[in-house]
DNA sequence: ACATCTAGTTACCCGTGGGTATAGAGGGTA
DNA sequence: TACCCTCTATACCCACGGGTAACTAGATGT
């Protein structure tokens, strides 16, 4: 009894294998993308070198196209994060129920929120330039596919009347280009370090979005 | 009397010394910014090489070195050129008459016809970490004083009635950047091939953004 | 024990592109 | 005639960084 039973009482240690092993992959790959999107979005793709990432995470170089087959790869799947949580924000709103203008704001609210982290900002801050020819091309599909179900939304508020166009008749268009670009800009000047916390200002900005400028 | 008086009469021509030399070297270096700042806006600043710019001007890349000092310059001469706009348009605002709103409106629709434009689209396309370090101060403090034009006549707005602001105090600022990020959105998304005129689509996003989305 | 797979290393290659050294052609000036 | 100043070209340099080759150490599986 003093002594430990090998079969019972199982050490439950560590070597797990197959699936603990590729947990630890996926988990090493989670931290590049991490580490990377930060230098992206503090100093700019281009001025990101693997080496740099590879350095932050006291690894070399080469141990980073262990886990993906070029830079470009790496922009790309941190963009795809980004886009991801969009989607799924976007897609939350159109599935919950109410007037399209409840979903609408829940819609701008988590989007603004998304734009304040670091995946987020990602897509905001990488023109699609960066891209070569074929992650471009799936790049754009994303971002097309998030301005739809934006200007979906703003479509059934207006049916509805919930939502009010100032009247011509491509309204919807414009009016997602306007709120998406007042949520993206957030990414560009949120300061974590500022006095106000994302929530507030992700919240100050869609209210200001619902009341416009003019008195009423 | 048949024959031309030298005196008289006189051919105008070329070769005029001294203003109209220099008056040519500024045409050129204007060809310059202009041939780059459409490659920079199209391409992106990185994947633009300077022998592009000078083979689309039908020259060799140390031409451009006589007219430029370095890539760095030509990029800011650019966004220089943009925010020279973009201040310009915002003092003709602050001085023109009337109330907040109307100087306000004045200035967004200003704005963003500005950013239909190659140099205007240049400052929102490009992030500062393409400038070095002495350039990029510059860049952001030109932003930082645009930003603080427009954030005044909105507080003039606000202080004087004809504008709304929603409630709680930081108004201005957030009302500033959500303007300035629905404009700036427009460098984006806009193409003066599309089916509206740069006219309508600004009318349109001053419209969306001075009445709001929720119904009167 | 033996081949194998994974994760990581050191050392290297090389294309791209910013920037320069140098020379020549043409006109302006003395 | 001689000098200089402006503009442009040819030919070159070289740093940077993406990407690869080849090797090692350890764990795995048979």
């Amino acid at each position: 009894m003093p002594q430990a039973q090998p079969a019972q009482d199982q050490v439950p240690s560590p070597w797990g294998s197959r699936a603990e092993r590729e947990a630890e992959r996926a988990e090493k790959r989670q931290a590049v993308l991490l580490t990377a999107v930060r230098f992206f979005n503090a100093k700019g793709f281009h001025a990101t070198s693997l080496a740099d990432v590879a350095q932050a995470l006291k690894v070399t170089k080469p141990t980073i196209y262990h886990y993906f087959p070029s830079k470009d790869d790496i922009l790309f799947e941190c963009v795809r994060l980004g886009l991801d949580a969009l989607r799924d924000a976007a897609q939350r709103a159109a599935d919950q129920g109410g007037s399209g203008r409840d979903r609408l704001r829940a819609l701008m609210v988590e989007y603004g929120l998304i734009m304040t982290r670091d995946f987020g900002k990602c897509v905001t801050l990488t023109s699609d330039d960066l891209l070569g020819e074929a992650s471009r091309a799936k790049f754009r599909a994303l971002k097309r596919e998030i301005h739809e179900m934006l200007q979906s939304v703003i479509e059934d508020g207006l049916r509805d009347g919930s939502i009010s166009g100032s009247g011509a008749g491509q309204d919807a268009r414009i009016i997602a280009f306007t709120i998406a670009g007042a949520l993206n800009w957030i990414a560009r000047w949120f300061d974590p370090q500022g006095d106000q916390s994302a929530d507030q200002i992700v919240e100050a900005t869609v209210d200001s979005l619902m009341a416009g400028l003019m008195p009423r």
